[in-house]
RNA sequence: GCGCUCGUAGCUCAAUUGGAUAGAGCGCCUGACUACGGAUCAGGAGGUUUGGGGUUCGACUCCCUACGAGCGUGCCA
């Protein structure tokens, strides 16, 4: 158990003892405090608790504290502070041995859950035949870590790549090919050429409603079978899939499976069917709509917005006018999917928030259609370039990813060039290129998922400060340590010794992984981790400028030496989590 | 118009979901043992948390209001 649980079990029967019971027990939490000088964790307990009995907060804790100090003898003195708190500060000792024991458990001390969900994890999904622009990064990174980090913490995990394969762009890149494909271009660069069909067949179609109706037509074809055009959109998926192998490869990211929507085109028919004859949708204006289940408040119901007069119907489209399905459909039978073939208890959605509307309206039906699965749209912000609008190429397009990949690359490069010890090219071009996407996938991370953020390339050359290679550094140097060693020291977490305050914050720091890595899955906010990471670096680096290890000797090196390799263990691990690596030199 | 999200140091972001004196990084200013890797460390200046009300022991957080920003708002995803 990790220190805040021994406690918070501690607490919670002398509470009992206090006469507190039931629902206001499991509202009681044990954090680590704001400032160390009111101890290592608190407890609001008694004010919240003391508010709902209508008792005297000060009371109530000083009942507490007297049974505390008997059960948490030898682990943490307790105080009463202020007008309520309950101070908890962890004895060194507990340190020490916590120190030994975290030392030799391959997770760090962080448990497993108690229950094992299955979990899919819907992340990336970029569109077929075009381009990664900025905004997968997000999606991708995110969804990346979540899965590591649920999977370490003991759940089975599915994750799903559902790529735009089957939508309205394709009949544009199809119209396009068929007005003239440059064959050549498509051999040399793929990727380049469905771009310029997809482009080509866009903005044609923009200008002449003629156009528009060709394009679409050239999707109904596809929908409906017809051999050319599925041989055409055959080769455009092959094409497509191998660019974005190349881009996951490079980020270090992987998939289960590649279930795109077309995957679900043959069950939207009867599914639609179903939905009608299942009372849940019926014509409307040509279409087939889900409307309101009247199962809350106009004010609160997703089917429903305010117009000019009164709420008028906002419903849930599930087959077009022109008797195409959509999104909303395919989105429906992935669903019914997921639960049916994988038995998924949860499914978490890494998209974009401004599709918000479309998964609450989705979500709220898969419940009336009686999914029990926990269903979650992990929402995320916009990326901003400097000015603070949504970032864009010169020519109003949202940057390519591999573009934007290739400046943190070169980026990095320079800063290898300058700064690295390694001698070998190679290695310095691996080096960069670690360091390069690192950097990205950090500053993705660092960050609240829900806000926008800002992306700024000037910043991430300079690579110091709350980045990603600041991590990275403090573990090369926790490693270069034992390449100077001399004589091998056997760590075995015994007999430690903890002196100096430095090191007792550097321990404090380590033994608090196992609690930080399941609290990033209570909110899906893997910026949690990130935080953490950062405040365990800069105590090693305190503890390192103060604490000279390989000229101490004994107890003292055996402690240090810990340490060193308790806080290279645990910076590896947790940036592994985060999807990020660390090289052994820089 | 309506709805959602948001407004925190000069800049970029945090703040354990209502807890104690609002914290980091960048930038600026002082310093660091020829040092186990200076991509580092120790310290300083910098704030009426957009303005105004309210709720309470206690508010960046909740409620109301004004201003400002981004996004969404029936057949794209």
């Amino acid at each position: 158990m990790t220190l805040p649980e021994v406690i918070r079990e501690k607490l919670l029967f002398e509470l009992e003892r206090q006469g507190v019971e039931g629902e206001m027990l499991k509202r009681v939490a044990v954090v680590p405090t704001a400032d160390l000088q009111h101890g290592d964790y608190q407890s609001n307990a008694a004010m919240m608790l003391a508010k709902m009995a209508k008792r005297n907060p000060r009371e109530l804790a000083t009942g507490v504290k007297e049974g505390l100090d008997e059960s948490l003898e030898g682990v943490a003195s307790c105080e009463i502070a202020g007008p309520g708190f309950l101070n908890f500060r962890v004895l060194e000792g507990e340190f020490v041995r916590r120190l030994g024991v975290v030392g030799q458990d391959e997770r760090f001390g962080c448990p497993e859950v108690q229950e094992s969900q299955t979990i899919v994890l819907d992340f990336s999904a970029p569109n077929v035949a075009k381009p990664m622009h900025v905004g997968h990064i997000r999606s991708t990174v995110i969804g990346e870590s979540l899965a590591r980090i649920a999977t370490f913490l003991g759940h089975r995990v599915i994750r799903d790549n559902h790529i735009g394969d089957w939508g309205t762009q394709f009949g544009m890149v199809l119209w396009a090919w068929k007005k003239g494909v440059d064959e050549a271009a498509l051999e040399e660069e793929p990727l380049r050429e469905l771009l310029r069909l997809y482009r080509l067949g866009s903005s044609a179609s923009k200008g002449d409603e003629g156009t528009a109706d060709d394009c679409r037509n050239e999707l109904v074809k596809l929908q409906q079978g017809d051999a050319e055009n599925r041989g055409i959109w055959e080769r455009c998926v092959a094409l497509s899939k191998e660019g974005l192998e190349r881009i996951y490869a490079r980020l270090d990211v992987s998939f289960d499976c590649w279930l795109g929507e077309s995957f679900y085109n043959a069950e939207l028919a009867g599914l639609v069917e179903s939905l009608i004859e299942g009372g849940f949708a019926r014509e409307s204006e040509g279409a087939i709509c889900v409307f309101s289940g009247g199962g809350s408040e106009p004010k609160k119901d997703p089917y429903l917005k305010k117009g000019e007069d009164g709420f008028e119907d906002y419903p849930l489209i599930v087959r077009k006018r022109d008797g195409g399905f959509n999104y909303a459909t395919t989105d429906i039978a992935t669903i019914d999917y997921r639960l049916r073939e994988w038995e998924a208890e949860q499914i978490w959605y890494v998209v974009d928030f401004r599709q918000e509307d479309h998964f609450t309206r989705l979500f709220d039906l898969a419940k009336r259609r009686g999914c029990k699965a926990e269903l979650v749209h992990v929402k995320f912000g916009t990326i901003l370039g400097k000015d603070g609008t949504p970032l864009k190429t010169r020519a109003g397009d949202l940057p390519e990813l591999e573009d934007v990949l290739n400046d943190a690359l070169a980026a990095a490069r320079k800063s290898v060039g300058e700064k690295s010890l390694l001698d070998d090219p190679k290695e310095q071009e691996e080096l960069a290129e670690l360091i390069g996407l690192s950097a990205i996938k950090f500053m993705e991370l660092s960050h609240r998922r829900e806000s926008d953020y800002m992306y700024d390339l000037e910043k991430m050359v300079a690579l110091e400060g709350d980045t990603a290679p600041y991590l990275q550094y403090s573990y090369v140097r926790c490693r270069s340590i034992f390449r100077k060693l001399e004589e091998e020291v056997e760590l075995d977490g015994e007999g430690l010794e903890l002196r100096e305050e430095r090191e007792v914050h550097l321990a404090r720091m380590l033994v608090r992984f196992g609690e930080v890595v399941p609290q990033v899955l209570e909110d899906l906010r893997p910026n949690v981790l990130a935080s953490y990471l950062l405040e365990l670096a800069r105590a090693y680096h305190s503890f390192f400028q103060a604490c000279p290890v390989l000229k101490s000797e004994g107890a003292v090196l055996k402690t240090r030496l810990t340490l060193c390799e308790v806080t290279a263990g645990v910076l590896k691990k947790g940036l592994g989590l985060l999807g990020i690596g660390v090289p052994e030199r820089m």
